[in-house]
RNA sequence: GCGCUGGUAGCUCAGAUGGAUAGAGUACCUGGCUACGAACCAGGGGGUCGGGGGUUCGAUUCCUCCCCAGCGCGCCA
């Protein structure tokens, strides 16, 4: 049940049928209270068209919606406002019926798509080579939430990890885990810190020209075949994507291995990549590399940028093997709709890699491919992020940083806890409020990392929305079942804005389907609580008359169905108490 | 040089197809715990929406020109 989109066809339907065809009726919830709770923008636009004066078209279109039978059963009354809004107040009593009906369906009324799709979802994409750090904590956090919208929406969902485990830096490392087991040295305890061993291996690469040399020569053979170097490197694998599950088990994030689609997955396919190029006449050579010229990528002064396909020495590029996977996607996963949760920085290369496989014919013109880009992750001084000895901060130190200073939190709170359940709970509060601080924005352009605004559990954070949660069980705790009989009335303010507000929740759900941006869902949670609060003190539960209380404890429960629901979506816990 | 993305309150950020008085959080100031949990609530101050033009009844939103920031533009991924 999604109000909006409803009211919204219904009136664009008014619309034509007095005469304003291909007039959209811009149905939005309302500005301000007093405006009512949906409001139609879209007349002033029809009447420029038609050339009428707005308002006498708003009382036409109302006319004509009072005359629908199907839309009186849900309108209070309309109102024509200021130059030609159709402001748009719902029955109470219609509210009510609905709060109670979401109540006892099984998934909030959340119709599933009428067109479900088969949606190939790429995302995380660590390089094997090194530790997570920060910036995989976007594409790894809001490609989980949108997946599993997608799969509440009823649509076929395939996660992609498209994890680097196949660059020339695993010649470096693995020469250099060669040497280590020489020596006879603890390889598992050196592996155990990632991001020492692969600063340990550039150190030899950098200042032994012998060792690069020899690491140079090992992904060839690694790439050849060679049965040694490939159990060596299947040995790195391992170990790093162990530490990726590690992470994404802390994170609460749904990627498996059977997920992972690494690079080196594609490696048999791109030689026909570049044969069927050719084929498709997109291939040209230029200073002895196959290049790919396309007029889409002229510039102003006509050069044309080109995709480099094949390096004059006859490797392959990271463009080769994103088709190589965009036609297997096609061919092997029945893919038709393609996501790709990618740095912006990549959004020159991935608009390339979609127009030369749909030239090519690797997948049809029509399956939409989807760059989901966001910005690079900046220190507070605006510059891209570093630590003072120059990496990157390691994102399994984010979250174990989220969950101490949770924990204090949580001590200082609830002293009497035992430890192992504030443990637990400063786990679920930690790695939720950074979750959360990173899904709540929609920020394509670069964004500020900020330990406190992370790790903040007060305000807009994911604890305030476990926190109303948590206060609804509290008093189911004490209030008992509910009387599943009992009638919801919606008597006070703060009722009937609690009760509107739980009724949007599809409408959120569809936004973030389409667009992709988890923070509408953070947004709409974050409102429903607010809604919730002032609820919770402007209308006492327990000390109401038994009628009130259980019509509010109908409220209390659906809200409390709906934070859980919703913070899964966004892969967040909630818990009886904190 | 060309291109992409952005510039909204002291700070961190929302503002979906142009709409009525631009919103949150935080910080700051006032109040509210003999409690259905103060990780909260009620209220206050704080903005030339980077700047100039333009389209429109109406522009934070669309067009255009500047300024600033980050990034991307042939053999890394």
């Amino acid at each position: 049940m999604n109000i909006r989109t409803q009211l919204d066809t219904i009136i664009t339907q008014a619309l034509a049928n007095v005469g304003a065809n291909e007039a959209p009726a811009v149905v939005k919830t309302s500005a301000r209270p007093e405006f009512g709770d949906y409001q139609a923008n879209g007349i002033m636009g029809a009447a420029k068209k038609l050339k009428m004066n707005p308002r006498e078209l708003a009382t036409k279109v109302v006319a004509e919606l009072e005359n629908n039978s199907e839309i009186s059963l849900l309108v209070e009354k309309y109102e024509i406002a200021g130059p030609g809004f159709i402001n748009i107040h719902l029955k109470n009593n219609w509210l009510a019926d609905q709060v109670e009906q979401t109540l006892n369906s099984d998934n909030l009324a959340v119709k599933k798509s009428s067109t479900p799709e088969t949606v190939v979802i790429d995302y995380s994409a660590p390089n094997l080579a090194k530790e997570m750090h920060v910036g995989h904590l976007r594409s790894t956090i809001i490609g989980d939430a949108i997946s599993r919208v997608l799969e509440f929406l009823g649509h076929k969902v395939i996660r992609q990890n498209h994890v680097g485990d196949w660059g020339t830096q695993f010649g470096m490392l693995l020469t250099y885990m060669g040497e280590l087991k020489k020596e006879n040295a603890e390889l598992e305890m050196q592996l155990s810190d990632l991001e020492k061993f692969y600063q340990a291996a550039k150190i030899r690469f950098d200042e032994d020209e012998a060792f690069a040399t020899q690491a140079r020569e090992n992904v060839v053979k690694l790439q050849a075949g060679d049965a040694e170097f490939l159990k060596l490197w299947q040995q790195f694998i391992d170990t790093s994507l162990n530490h990726c599950d590690e992470i994404y088990q802390i994170l609460n994030v749904k990627l498996k291995r059977e997920d992972v689609a690494p690079e080196s997955q594609y490696n048999d396919d791109l030689a026909s990549v570049i044969t069927d190029l050719d084929k498709a006449g997109l291939l040209s050579e230029d200073q002895g590399a196959q290049c790919v010229f396309l007029d889409e990528f002229k510039g102003k002064d006509d050069s044309i940028i080109p995709m480099i396909v094949q390096k004059s020495d006859g490797g392959y590029l990271y463009a080769t093997t994103d088709l190589a996977a965009l036609r297997y996607r096609h061919n092997q996963l029945g893919m038709t709709r393609g996501l790709y949760l990618v740095d912006a920085r990549q959004s020159l290369h991935l608009k390339q890699v979609y127009v030369v496989g749909k030239k090519a014919g690797f997948l049809p013109e029509t399956t939409s491919l989807e760059h989901m880009a966001f910005g690079t992750m900046m220190g507070k001084d605006g510059t891209p992020f570093k630590t003072r000895t120059g990496g990157t901060v390691k994102l399994i130190d984010l979250l174990n940083e989220a969950k101490l200073r949770a924990f204090d939190l949580v001590t200082s709170k609830n002293p009497d806890l035992d430890e192992a359940s504030r443990r637990e709970i400063a786990n679920t509060v930690g790695i939720g409020a950074v979750k959360y601080a990173d899904l709540s924005k929609n920020r394509t352009s670069d964004y500020i990392f900020n330990w406190d605004t992370m790790l903040s559990f007060e305000g807009n954070t994911a604890p305030y929305l476990q926190y109303a949660y948590a206060r609804i069980q509290s008093i189911f705790r004490k209030a008992g079942e509910i009387n599943s009989g009992a009638e919801i009335v919606l008597q006070e303010p703060a009722e009937r804005l609690l009760a509107t507000k739980l009724l949007q929740f599809s409408e959120a759900v569809d936004v973030v389907a389409k667009d992709g941006t988890p923070n509408f869902l953070c947004n709409y949670l974050f409102e429903l609580s607010g809604n919730f609060m002032s609820f919770y003190e402007a209308c006492p539960i327990m000390k109401a008359d038994e009628a009130t209380k259980q019509s509010r404890l109908k409220l209390a429960q659906l809200t409390a169905n709906t934070l859980k629901t919703g913070l899964d979506l966004l892969g967040i816990d909630v818990m009886e108490r904190m």
